[in-house]
DNA sequence: AATCCGGGGGT
DNA sequence: ACCCCAGGATT
């Protein structure tokens, strides 16, 4: 059949091409289920380079599932300060607690494998045809681009039901033979050579099956719809010390934004004494005179915090809220703290 | 379906 | 500035 022989050779040239110049990565090193489940999980959303050290700390210092199982939380956490998403050391804990405990491993079963905490459709596919050898679609935005410009598919790419049209197509072409290579191939296809802006489609092995270059039409694919830009919070900081030279931090609510992790004193205001009236009455304090330190924007993904941060002395410990205390320099270093309160940390405290 | 959830790098 | 990234959970 013309149309099958046309799926066998696109195939060939991925599977080849992927095994022949794929990149060294310390996960590529491994057969091992839960460490590219690690993997997995941290290449959610964040880039291979900030991925490397991460994924290195914690195969040595979680080597197997029950090291991470039963890991105390903060420790954790700890360890994945500065990767983001929070929930997902949370949710790969539960997810690999739960595995630990019903299977003992890492089940080779796309459904149960799903089923897991912080598991979704992308990673259940990513980690059973690597780990495994299942044919199971692993569609992220590496494979939406990849096959929107082979396939000459428009759908939007923003909208969720156009991910299952790409797991369709995957399953149709995925290489029975080689799951892993083929799944590992778009994706390192769409990393290296079938980029978003200028793909370099005279390096690219499936150039010959792809509808969109014979069309010249690939810098206008993929389809994706604008999202409307993030709102601006003022957010003034107030960084308080007291007479024996500690600081004062609050913990940050166990749900939501930053959940769990710890910040200086701040108010949604951009006046600063009427964040320094808010914060005062919060713990019960005098302050002293602010003494601006330092301002900066911090980007997340729906939100824009404008930051200005200023240090203030106080005269007691006043009668600090819930979950906040009075830490010394050192002491603040073994807390898990977001950037935006590292920056304030070292303009305040000083490196 | 829409919204929430970090941080960094490229252009 | 804006885009994108080996996405998932919640509502």
């Amino acid at each position: 059949m013309r149309s099958n022989d046309w799926k066998i050779q696109f195939c060939d040239a991925l599977t080849n091409w992927y095994r022949r110049e794929c990149r060294d990565l310390p996960w590529r090193r491994t057969s091992n289920p839960y460490w590219i489940w690690i993997s997995e999980v941290m290449l959610q959303q964040t880039r291979v380079d900030t991925v490397i050290p991460y994924y290195l700390r914690f195969t040595e210092r979680y080597p197997k599932m029950e090291d991470l199982a039963y890991a105390p939380e903060e420790e954790l956490m700890k360890n994945w300060e500065g990767l983001g998403y929070y929930s997902r050391v949370r949710n790969l804990q539960s997810g690999v607690r739960e595995a630990f405990e019903t299977y003992g491993e890492v089940p080779a079963d796309p459904v149960r494998f799903m089923k897991l905490k912080g598991v979704g459709p992308y990673t259940a596919g990513a980690v059973m045809s690597i780990a495994y050898g299942i044919p199971a679609p692993a569609v992220d935005g590496n494979v939406m681009r990849v096959l929107s410009r082979v396939l000459l598919i428009e759908d939007d790419i923003v909208k969720p039901k156009t991910r299952k049209i790409f797991e369709e197509a995957v399953m149709d072409l995925i290489d029975r033979e080689d799951p892993s290579s083929f799944n590992q191939g778009l994706m390192e296809l769409g990393a290296t050579v079938c980029t978003p802006t200028r793909p370099k489609c005279l390096l690219c092995p499936v150039r010959d099956w792809c509808a969109a270059y014979h069309e010249g039409r690939e810098e206008e694919l993929p389809v994706k719809s604008k999202k409307k830009k993030q709102e601006t919070v003022p957010r003034t900081v107030i960084a308080v010390k007291n007479r024996s030279g500690r600081w004062l931090l609050e913990r940050r609510p166990d749900e939501g934004l930053l959940a769990g992790m710890w910040e200086f004193p701040a108010a949604e205001t951009a006046d600063p004494d009427e964040a320094a009236r808010e914060i005062a009455g919060r713990h019960g304090l005098e302050l002293g005179p602010l003494q601006e330190t330092v301002r900066f924007k911090h980007v997340f993904t729906h939100r824009i915090w404008e930051v200005a941060a200023f240090a203030a002395a106080a005269d007691d410990d006043g009668t600090p809220a819930a979950r906040s205390g009075w830490f010394l320099p050192e002491e603040i270093g073994s807390l898990t703290l977001p950037n935006p309160t590292k920056k304030v940390r070292d303009a305040v405290i000083g490196e």
